[in-house]
RNA sequence: GCCCCUGUAGUUCAAUGGAUAGAACUGCGGACUUCUAAGCCGUCGAUGUAGGUUCGAUUCCUGCCAGGGGCACCA
């Protein structure tokens, strides 16, 4: 439709005598009683037209009145309006044809072709072996699975992967937590290994005496880990490795996450360092016995970062590289997305550029998404300090709320579970995904998970209400209440837009743009819900209502997948 | 010090250079013997600061202020 305007409004320009190559925008106003679409021409062209911009508006909209109407139906009305807008507004017949496209779409409805044919890799979540699975990395999970889903829907083949650090120091650190622990480690979880792992960071850091010790110990395991001499150690890391990568399966699954691949730091070293020092000293280059990178020497808002250390070892940014080539080897994809939390944005453009200069061709393929940082009403949690909430208990604590409202219902206590479970992952990813990305989020265990408002189960449970009229109307007969109604509600103004609101939310790569989009088209429902009353005999637009609220309800459930979220049945 | 993000109601967040800056929470006030009240309706309330570009700036540019992040052997 946008695309029909414009191009009526170039042929009216030339009709005009006017230069048809300005760039206008054909947009939707923000406010429905300025029609459906809305034109900037007249105000763009009215300078170098040295006329009132109000006046030519009322030009153009003569001469577009006079256009031969083939493939512009569905305008019902042209107007203009304040400064110089041209207003467009939908006939009766586009919106009454859109309902029935979105059924007939189903759940295909909202994809788009923007990159059909294409594959795209999406890196993210990034949790490390030995360290506790935190909120962060839920947040992580969150954008990243949903931008995944948005590319899906543009009509990419999507590759999911998973970076890990299963060696370094802080693999070393937990290792000395557990030995150092007093306890046995058969039958211990995940959870334990991380308070072990807190425990050797906190020594590693201190400047006491013992934690000194531990320091020098810390440095001599982790070089132990790299060569596999020690076969006490081998057995702890094969065993915490295993335990903690377990769990994360277990987040995963309950997050609705399945990745295709997953990448590990001690495998891409090795990959990394030969390509650094193949590299050397062309791209990379000696310094104080280390291999850096001098990124300013290209582009003076980058910095120098070490690569392969003093001692010979590969840093994160080799293992970076390492990385990155692999993906490429592997699936060769058209687009490679990475997503990480802001604090790794700036070496990441180090790499990137270093990078490219090894694989000049892969430069315009990897994109980069930051996201803020989850972080405490009075400071920046840290898993080194042990000051983080873990996944699991966030988690757990969301669907407890759940249940506790569901108290009274007579639903049985497993499908309260299972329901508990859809709704508190729901409260959590929406309150994540609401916002764009790029600023933190200020976790406060009071306000941050809602459950109502502007949030995941208010969105829920709008849909499921509108089943619940669906269910209710399956035995009805709409015979003889078949007719169109005249008025168009704003749900159906809102309707038809979520296609184009998809492709913006691929274009921006920001999921909160589906997300402002539902809570807008779930308001625009509750108000067409309250003052309906849709299966009573009287209503004679009934099977058109029905027709609507199974158009909503497909929305709905399309656009809450593309944030990772499910539908319940009830709630 | 240099570089990168971010500053919008009391609070948490929206707003592809457009029209009267939208929501939610909170406060206050309503409706309902109607299909799920985690709902609906009304109301109070905001663009950090000083300039600039523009017909038009929350949005772009510059300075300042504030918060966060990064700046060589951690990730």
């Amino acid at each position: 439709m946008k695309d029909k305007i414009q191009k009526q409004i170039k042929e009216a320009l030339k009709n005009l005598g006017i230069h048809e190559d300005v760039s206008f925008s054909v947009e939707h106003p923000t406010d429905f009683k300025n029609g459906d679409y809305s034109a900037n021409v007249a105000m763009v062209c009215a300078k170098q037209q040295k006329i009132n911009p109000k006046e030519l508006a009322e030009k153009i909209v003569l001469e577009l009145k006079g256009l031969p109407k083939q493939g512009f139906g569905g305008i019902e009305k042209i107007e203009v309006a304040g400064p110089g807008f041209i207003n467009f507004y939908l006939s009766r017949e586009f919106f009454t044809e859109s309902v029935k496209e979105i059924l007939n779409k189903g759940e295909e409805w909202g994809k788009n072709s923007l990159l059909s044919g294409k594959k795209v890799m999406v890196e993210y979540t990034d949790p490390n072996p030995f360290k506790p699975f935190h909120i962060g990395h839920l947040m992580a999970n969150a954008i990243g699975e949903s931008i995944s889903r948005v590319v899906e829907f543009s009509g990419a083949k999507t590759i999911r992967a998973n970076y890990q650090g299963d060696v370094g120091p802080h693999v070393a650190k937990a290792i000395w937590g557990i030995i150092h622990s007093g306890e046995k480690m058969e039958g211990k979880n995940a959870l334990w290994i991380g308070e072990c792992y807190s425990l050797g960071a906190t020594l590693y850091e201190s400047l006491h005496p013992k934690g000194i010790e531990a320091k020098k110990e810390i440095d001599e395991i982790n070089k132990k880990i790299y060569d596999k001499s020690d076969p006490k150690i081998n057995e702890i890391y094969d065993w915490g490795r295993k335990e903690t990568l377990d769990a994360f399966e277990e987040i995963y699954k309950i997050l609705g996450t399945k990745f295709e691949y997953y990448f590990f730091e001690s495998e891409m070293a090795p990959i990394g360092e030969e390509i650094v020092r193949a590299n050397a000293p062309k791209v990379f280059s000696e310094s104080d016995g280390a291999i850096v990178f001098h990124g300013e020497n290209y582009d003076k808002k980058l910095h120098t970062r070490v690569f392969i250390n003093s001692q010979g070892l590969p840093t994160y940014e080799t293992k970076e590289i390492g990385l990155a080539l692999t993906k490429f080897e592997k699936e060769n994809p058209d687009i490679s997305i990475t997503t990480t939390a802001i604090e790794q944005g700036e070496y990441m453009k180090v790499v990137q550029k270093a990078i490219s200069l090894i694989h000049p061709d892969l430069e315009s393929k990897m994109k980069h998404v930051t996201h803020g940082m989850m972080r405490f009403a009075d400071g920046k949690m840290s898993s080194r300090k042990g000051n983080v909430i873990t996944g699991e208990s966030l988690l757990r604590d969301s669907m407890d709320i759940v249940k506790e409202k569901m108290k009274d219902s007579k639903i049985s206590e497993e499908e309260k579970t299972r329901i508990s479970e859809i709704v508190g992952v729901s409260a959590l990813k929406y309150s994540i995904l609401r916002s764009s990305l790029g600023s933190d989020i200020i976790y406060d265990s009071e306000k941050s998970i809602s459950f109502e408002g502007d949030s995941g189960p208010y969105l829920q449970y709008t849909s499921v209400r509108a089943n619940s009229i669906l269910n209710k109307a399956k035995d009805l007969n709409t015979e003889g209440k078949d007719e169109i109604p005249t008025e168009i509600t704003d749900l159906e103004k809102m309707l038809y837009q979520f296609h184009e609101i998809v492709k913006y939310s691929y274009e921006t790569l920001q999921p909160h743009h589906i997300a402002t989009y539902l809570i807008e088209l779930a308001s625009s429902f509750n108000t067409f819900y309250g003052n309906t009353q849709i299966l009573v005999d009287e209503n004679k637009y009934m099977a058109y209502h029905l027709n609507l609220i199974k158009a909503f309800v497909q929305t709905m459930k399309n656009g809450l997948w593309l944030l990772g979220i499910e539908v319940p049945d009830r709630m």
